[in-house]
DNA sequence: CGTATTCTACTAGTTAGCTAGTAAATATTT
DNA sequence: AAATATTTACTAGCTAACTAGTAGAATACG
């Protein structure tokens, strides 16, 4: 695999800390009751994720009786930022104008984003 | 390593992509030469990377007298979109609205990109 | 109290990316 | 033509991510 770039979750990672940025405790079995991708992996293959990924710090667990309850430290809000940035510096070469551009032509934004948008860029 | 997603370039590649968008027939020791992370890798690391860019179907290559020049064959108007979709999708959940907030709020826009993104707004 | 279940820890194997060296082929220079 | 330099091909080793099984501990259940 390709070393992620520091500060980059790999597919997998995103998509456990996506489950704990919407629920803030929850143990192994729970993970995997939510985890969105089919197949679903094995119980002990998500186990071994999860002790990964508190190793490097992004989650921690408290105990909960016989089972591990696990929470995120890294902010979603954080995240959004730090990936934003990172697209915009290695892809876009810090243009952001560039890049809001091709959002813009993403036409996902309905009509009231597009009038409270109107609004933000009027008081830049 | 993490195993990048479909479609997506790890840090190392995107550094050679860059170097290909710019200027578009390069030998390895010219992409070598215009590498911009120090250290520089060795001559033959950078040249196995290449080779496996090749494979992946990247990039091409053309042959000129003894040495091979090689061109991107992904568009980087292409990865930009795919790139943009991808941090879209997977960490904004395709609200396009909150990342073009995030987007804003880095202020990296001067006098006359904000001009032009109302009057493009105004259009949507 | 003993059995079954649930859970963590440990171990191991696979894959992809990155590193770079050695050998061999090709071209250039003297 | 011979020596030198450049370039590709091949090989191998390292690390990180991901896979999942086995063993053993802790809990719950009958």
């Amino acid at each position: 695999m390709a070393r992620p770039s520091k500060g980059t979750l790999t597919d997998h990672e995103l998509s456990i800390m996506n489950i704990l940025w919407v629920e803030t405790s929850l143990s192994v079995a729970e993970i995997l009751e939510r985890f969105p991708r089919e197949p679903k992996p094995a119980y002990t293959s998500l186990l071994t994720a999860v002790q990964a990924m508190e190793k490097k710090g992004l989650i921690r667990h408290i105990k909960d009786g016989k089972a591990y309850r696990y929470q995120s430290v890294l902010e979603q809000t954080h995240y959004k930022k730090s990936a934003l940035s990172r697209l915009l510096d290695s892809v876009f070469h810090n243009n952001a104008y560039d890049l809001a551009l091709n959002l813009l032509k993403e036409e996902k934004l309905d009509r009231d984003e597009i009038q409270k948008l109107k609004k933000i860029v009027e008081k830049l």
